[in-house]
DNA sequence: TGCAAAATCTGACGAGGCGTCAATAATTGA
DNA sequence: TCAATTATTGACGCCTCGTCAGATTTTGCA
C-alpha cells in the first residue's frame, strides 16, 4: 500500500465529498438537475476544481454506481456464504437482490442511471471496466453455486448450456421484474398486484423447470423464502450499515 | 371520421416528416445529437414551426416510440391469431418478440430511448397514456392466451396468481434478456454464448415449471420453435413491410 | 377581385449548462 | 527565502433550449 501525502488524502476526501453532494441531487431531481456549477457552489469550490476530480458529470454518476454495485456484491457474497444446499443459497441471493432493490433504493436507482446510454457512453473506459468487473463478480458468485449444484447431482446438466447461461435466466427474470416494477407506475392497473411475490414464484418455477432438486411446490417455496428472509435480513442490514 | 382541410393534411404530413428526419439522427447519433435546430434546418423550416408540432424533443422520441410499439402490437396480434393450442401460440409470441428485437432493431432501440426517465418524464401525459395503452394492449394479448390455457385445463391455476402475473414472468424474462443483451456488449465474456437460445430455453422451463401441458423437453421445444419460426417469419416480415 | 382578419411561420433572443484555460494563489523543497 | 511546482479560480466561448413579437401567408367575405 502506498503512503499518501496529506494533500493526496485531502484530495481523496474531496472526491468522496463530491459524491456525497451529488447523490441526493441525482436521486431527488434527476440527471439534468445535477450540474457541475451546482455541485461546485454547494462544495464552495470553483467549477474547475470539480473538473479536476471528474471530467464530466457522467463520471460522477458512474462513480456513484460503482459504490452501489460494490454494496450489491457484498450482499451477494453474504448470501452465498450461508449454509445448506446450493439451491437454498441461490434463493438467498434472490433475497439479497430483493433487499437491494427495496431497502437500498438509492443505490438501486443509481444503478439505473448508470445504464442510460447517454450517461454510460460519455464516461471513461476505465470506469466502465471497473463496473463491468464488479458485475462479473456478482455473476460469478451465482454461477459458482450452479456449478456446485451440478457437482452434487442436484441439478441436471443441460446440453450446450453453461452455468452462466442458467444464471442469465435468473438474472433476466429478477432484473426484468425490477425494471418493469420501477418503470411502470401502474403495474397493478395491469393486474399485477404483488410483483415481488410473483417474481419469487417465477424464480422458483424456473429452477423447478430446470429440475433442480429438491423440487418445491410454490407454497412450500414461499414459506422457505420467508424463513430465509428472517435469517438473512439482519445480516443484510448489517452490511448496509457498514456501507454508509 | 372528420374531413380534414388541405392545410390540416399538410400539417399532419409534416409531423410525419419530422419523425422521418428525427429517427435516423436518434438512432445513429443518440439523443443529445437530436436537436431542434438540426431538425429544423434539415426540414428547411424555422425552429418555431417544429415546436408547433412537438413541444420538445422528448415528445418526438415518444411519438417515434408509439409508432414502434404499434408495430410490436401488430406482431403480437399476428402471433396470437395462429392455430393450435394456447401454449403453442404463446411460443409464437415469444418469437414475435424475438423478431421485433432482432429484425426491427430500430424500433426496439427507439423503445429503449423512451424508457429513459430523462426523456419519459419530460414528455406530455397524453402521449404517455397512449404508450401505456399500447403496452397494456400487448399484455392483454398474452394474458388472453393464458386464460385460454387455464380454461382448457392445460395450465393449472395457481392460488393468488392472475394470468397477468404469469405474463409478468414471461415479460420479465424476455425483456430482461433483451436489455441485458443490448446493454452488455460482452455477454460472451461472461460465458453467455447464445443469449437468444438461452432465453428460449428459460421461457420453456418457466412454462414447464408452471405445469403448462404439454410439457416439452428442451430439445423438443427448441425444435418446435424452429418450426414455428419458419411458419411465422414470412408473416412477420409482411407486417414489417406494411409498417414502413 | 380586393382586403381585413385569422392562421401560420420565422429567427433573433435570453437563459442556462458545458468544458477550457490563462491568470492567480498556495505549497514545496532546496 | 524564494523560485519552481502544483492547485484553484472563474470568466469565457460555445452550444442548445424554448419563446414570442413581428413578418408572411391563407382564408373568408363583400
Amino acid at each position: 500500500m502506498v503512503e499518501l501525502s496529506r494533500k493526496q488524502r485531502e484530495i481523496q476526501e474531496r472526491t468522496r465529498e463530491i459524491l456525497r453532494v451529488a447523490k441526493p441531487i441525482l436521486l431527488a431531481e434527476g440527471f439534468q438537475a445535477l450540474t457541475m456549477d451546482r455541485v461546485a457552489s454547494l462544495m464552495e469550490y470553483a467549477k474547475g476544481t470539480i473538473y479536476g476530480h471528474f471530467s464530466n458529470k457522467e463520471e460522477i454518476v458512474l462513480a456513484l454506481a460503482l459504490e452501489a454495485m460494490r454494496l450489491r456484491q457484498k450482499l451477494f457474497q453474504k448470501a452465498a456464504s450461508g449454509t445448506g444446499l446450493a439451491r437454498r443459497r441461490i434463493m438467498a441471493i434472490g433475497l439479497a437482490s430483493e433487499f437491494y432493490t427495496q431497502r437500498c433504493t438509492e443505490e438501486f436507482q443509481v444503478e439505473q442511471w448508470m445504464r442510460h446510454s447517454n450517461i454510460w457512453d460519455k464516461s471513461s473506459p476505465d470506469r466502465q471496466t471497473l463496473i463491468r468487473n464488479c458485475e462479473a463478480g456478482c455473476m460469478q458468485i451465482v454461477s459458482e453455486l450452479v456449478r456446485e449444484g451440478q457437482a452434487l447431482g442436484d441439478l441436471p446438466t443441460l446440453e450446450r448450456m453453461s452455468p452462466e447461461e442458467m444464471v442469465f435466466g435468473l438474472w433476466a427474470i429478477t432484473f426484468g421484474s425490477q425494471i418493469l416494477t420501477a418503470s411502470s407506475p401502474s403495474l397493478s392497473a395491469l393486474g399485477i398486484i404483488d410483483p415481488i411475490r410473483s417474481t419469487r414464484i417465477h424464480c422458483c418455477q424456473l429452477l423447478n423447470g430446470f429440475g433442480w432438486q429438491p423440487i418445491h411446490s410454490v407454497e412450500e417455496y414461499l414459506g422457505m423464502v420467508d424463513e430465509l428472509s428472517a435469517e438473512f435480513h439482519p445480516q443484510f442490514e448489517q452490511i448496509q450499515r457498514e456501507y454508509r
